[in-house]
DNA sequence: ATAATAGTATTACCATGATAGTACACCTCT
DNA sequence: AGAGGTGTACTATCATGGTAATACTATTAT
């Protein structure tokens, strides 16, 4: 039996997933409100999708309220880690070059995002400095 | 109905695409016995899995010889671009800035990656640069 | 107390990815 | 020509993600 990827998650539980991170904590009726606006989805289907990540571990349910609410149960800083790594992994061969490298390579990058980009690896740097000084 | 975006290619799928990608042109069996050096797999796994892909355009199969021969029906730098774009819109808004962060916050970067990494964006600031210029 | 509303549980259906067995076709060697 | 091997086609099973209807429960307003 593989042991699944995280990148398995699938589009609609990242999307449930996100919300639920933005909102810090949320029913199924907030979520459901939000995504609505971007598409139309049934209730039911967020609920079902909120309950599949809660049997996950990604959601924690607190249900001792009139309605359920859920919490993220995982640091998304550390959800959104594994699922770079998992790109890395199974696309760039671990090279994390390789990887920046298609990122700015891509038509997508805006002068002020790689501009951030720069500082951040400059800022990264000036670290590493400290550190070896 | 859903477009699936490319993320939905699956472990295994992605797993053949690399090989096909790395030997350039490839039959069944290449690909089998590659792939058998790291994991068991039957022969007729590959090839069912080899089949979607041509199926969905990312090989090019060529049945006029004995045997069928694979080759990449995309560029393989055009198919990681949208996988990370496809990250970045899904895992991180868009934001790639955000992308890179999560990378090198990350303990899977050696001290030569980030090194590598900065000078490919000192590269790309210099070329933006002499446009600017 | 009862009707309406909001929320949840149960169940189901479809698509697809992962995996593989079985049967058939086509060379090649004797 | 027949036997064996190599390769392909067809088919099947299982898990899971996406989607949602229906039925049940609890809360609230009258």
């Amino acid at each position: 039996m593989r042991r699944r990827s995280l990148s398995r998650l699938g589009e609609t539980e990242m999307e449930v997933l996100q919300r639920v991170w933005s909102l810090g904590e949320a029913s199924v009726a907030d979520v459901h409100d939000h995504i609505l606006k971007a598409r139309p989805v049934a209730y039911t289907t967020v609920m079902t999708v909120m309950k599949k990540l809660a049997r996950k571990g990604f959601l924690h349910c607190d249900s001792s309220g009139s309605r359920y609410i859920y919490t993220p149960a995982r640091p998304p800083a550390q959800v959104r880690q594994e699922l770079v790594q998992d790109l890395l992994d199974r696309v760039f061969h671990g090279s994390a070059a390789a990887l920046v490298q298609t990122l700015v390579r891509g038509e997508s990058l805006s002068a002020e995002e790689s501009a951030e980009i720069r500082r951040l690896l400059a800022d990264m740097a000036a670290e590493e400095e400290e550190r070896d000084a």
